[in-house]
DNA sequence: ACCTATATCGGTCAAATGACCGACGATCTA
DNA sequence: TAGATCGTCGGTCATTTGACCGATATAGGT
């Protein structure tokens, strides 16, 4: 026997290098060649890992979940506050370079998805787990009173849900300074607690002077 | 002198034509043999107007805006009212087939737009002339008394055109029912008009944030 | 040392695509 | 009627792209 290489490793490589062509290039510029080479690999042996072009965005699919929830691991949610909720919608927004570039690529592979029935089972998958997560952090955190217990968790996971991706389109495309998305997050993230008692969190949430981020021009 | 055509006529025709294309077949799907299949003519005569590719895209993004500019038309605004606010945003969500239509378009161009910047900057004048205009719908909906007097006008309108994006893909990506979403952003306006006459804002939203920068636009 | 299975890669092919050119024809004016 | 001007279109070219094949190198096992 040869080398023996571990096949899931390659894959899992050439989905970050699809990534960050997907990132650069958008659909139209995601070629297997421009894979192969951001991979750093020739045009043949990065097909013999994955035959299709097809084969390589979905690599660059799992590689962005694998990504995201790797991220969303490191969020503590033992006591459920409005701290960690906020932090968990924050994880998913592009306010910083890292989430940015996650971001294109969701917003690429969205687009794509709308023509190409497998990515938009996968993405459709993705975005029910979210919800779902989010909706289990709003009921436990309203169960700890961090929230007020008189919204129902489903529709906020799903006014969340809108939210992430709104913001994300709208600091992606248009040119919504993160600082100013970040605002809007913490008011609509406010309402939420607002109503509990009087204002518990308009010092935390909307005056802080967040850093900013290089952006997009 | 031959037949004279107006030749803006035709660039329409071809713009209506990318549209279809775009909805279709994504981006990578609209060819310039596409786009000319699609109007009916020869390719070299889709060429004759709208030389490149590109210039089939602009042309698009011009019906795009036109329609969406024709339809905003209708919605009378003389008394800016509850009622009229919500018959805007819905006018701007894929709730039907139209829209749909539309909105798909939409999301294929604001996924090019990360790779092409001139498209970058026609979507994003776009948005920010729907979020002055969502702005003076608000105040005048404040005028009238429709709306809570306390609610910053330019975060609502911010708020709105997130919530109109995110709707916009979660309909379009996730199977979220256009029901729900209705229902969702019939919860988002309730809460404009609910404080009105309801519990306090606690200081508004406008003490903590910075309210510099007047005019965003 | 030999041999087999595997990795890697250069080269190639058919199809598609954007762009271009020149010819034909229609139509209005002088 | 003759000429000029413009619309229309078939055909073509260079390039790119996805996919494929066979050759060569390499690293184990026997």
């Amino acid at each position: 026997m040869p080398k023996l290489v571990d096949h899931e490793e390659r894959r899992r490589h050439l989905g970050a290098a699809a990534c960050v062509v997907l990132a650069r290039a958008g659909s139209v510029g995601m070629t297997v060649r421009a894979v192969a080479a951001e991979a750093g690999m020739a045009l043949a042996t990065a097909q013999h890992y994955l035959p299709t072009r097809e084969r390589m965005v979905r690599a660059a699919i799992d590689h962005l979940a694998a990504r995201v929830v790797r991220r969303a691991r490191g969020i503590p949610a033992d006591p459920v506050t409005s701290e960690v909720i906020r932090q968990a919608v924050r994880e998913l927004v592009p306010l910083d370079a890292e989430r940015s570039f996650e971001a294109r690529v969701w917003l690429v592979l969205t687009a794509e998805a709308l023509v190409d029935a497998e990515i938009a089972t996968l993405l459709a998958q993705s975005e029910v787990e979210l919800r779902s997560n989010l909706r289990r952090l709003l009921t436990r955190a309203q169960a700890g009173g961090a929230i007020d217990a008189r919204v129902d968790p489903r529709d906020e996971a799903a006014a969340l849900a809108t939210l992430l991706d709104g913001i994300t389109v709208r600091v992606l495309t248009t040119g919504l300074d993160p600082a100013e998305a970040g605002e809007e997050i913490d008011r609509h993230l406010a309402r939420l607690a607002r109503q509990r008692d009087r204002e518990p969190l308009t010092g935390g949430a909307g005056a802080g002077g967040r850093a900013e981020s290089g952006a997009s021009a």
